[in-house]
DNA sequence: TAGAAAATCTAACGTCGTTAGAAAACGAGG
DNA sequence: CCTCGTTTTCTAACGACGTTAGATTTTCTA
């Protein structure tokens, strides 16, 4: 009987090296390179043993993209604690950008398209919601009446992402990415004050 | 020898319809279906004789991309026509969010990984010079001095960018992604006539 | 009309995700 | 200790993918 106890700890090992392994080969090698077979191999398995855990690959990326929503939920939590109101929005646009250009491949598949569009939306939600909430008291300490909260905040996290992309592109590094994230954030605060 | 040259036009024209059928598979089917052997059927040809006209996939891909940049960059064009100053800015905004609502699986190849990460940009140069004009044109209007102006134009880019891929979300339709940047674009330029 | 040149097809290679079924390892009961 | 049922793992294969080589057919020229 306390057999059957190893069996489902060996059982929960294997599942978590998995998870491990396919980060490694994610974020070290890309996308390309995660692949069924290169996953097992990793853990010393071949690669029907995968199945047992994940109903498939897409499942198995999927908890990865939760993973990397993790990650960016504790990092923007961490910013959170910035006690100036005005600097922790910057710092937060900043952090997110910052992010993206740390775990390139993570973040693509974060926003990829082989998970659909309601499972992302699930899985950036807590992210959002912290968002939500730095965002909600900016304008309450600035007096600023946003009309639709959430909206307000849809904005905010799709200019995040727009300026995340752009780091990604040829002429724009990460660092200057971080650098337009933090004026643009800037900027729309800056209208959302002078106009409700 | 004028056979020659009907060669010459087939051959184009077998070109054409390639791209056209990989277009169309494209745009109504998305990526999953663009098969090289799908696209080959529906020219009724079979596979190997894309790769007389295309070194690989992907330089397909990258005509049915530098095709999609088009389309938007004569969108675009459409609305520099807008005499209001403001108000051109708002419906260039809300012109490239419609234009990824009504192509998606186009502008998903626009912006996905599959073409690396200059060539996306080169092939996106022409629209964002269109912007840049407008954005040359309202600063000038409003005495407003960018410190760095292809700087405000990738902001306002990669904005769009951010707020067009809220309507591939879940809870985010076209037609509030188009609101949504109207009011983030909105928001940025009442920023930056406030503080240069 | 014979033969060169071009266009097209058939067949295959290696890789992918995935599944079925054999083989092996393991736990419990006599 | 040994057998038997269960669980775990592997081998082998399927179909589809992008891609290439070589045979075959079509087309043009002389």
């Amino acid at each position: 009987m306390p057999n059957s106890t190893r069996r489902a700890r060996e059982r929960a090992s294997t599942h978590d090296r998995i998870i491990e392994a396919a980060l490694r080969v994610l974020e070290s090698e890309g996308a390309a390179a995660l692949t069924v077979r290169r996953i097992a191999a990793d853990v010393e398995y071949t690669a029907p043993v995968v199945y047992q855990h994940f109903a498939n690959k897409d499942a198995l990326v999927l908890r990865l993209v939760g993973h990397g929503h993790g990650l960016l939920l504790a990092e923007l939590r961490r910013v959170a604690e910035e006690p100036d109101i005005d600097r922790r929005m910057l710092r937060a646009a900043s952090a997110y950008v910052r992010f993206a250009g740390e775990h390139p491949h993570l973040y693509e598949a974060m926003n990829g398209t082989v998970v659909d569009a309601d499972e992302r939306r699930r899985a950036a939600e807590p992210a959002i919601d912290v968002l939500k909430e730095l965002l909600a008291t900016w304008s309450d300490a600035h007096g600023v009446e946003l009309a639709d909260h959430d909206e307000a905040c849809e904005i905010v996290w799709g200019t995040l992402y727009g300026m995340a992309s752009l780091g990604r592109l040829g002429t724009v590094g990460t660092e200057r990415a971080q650098r337009l994230a933090e004026q643009a954030l800037g900027a729309i605060l800056r209208g959302w004050q002078t106009e409700g």
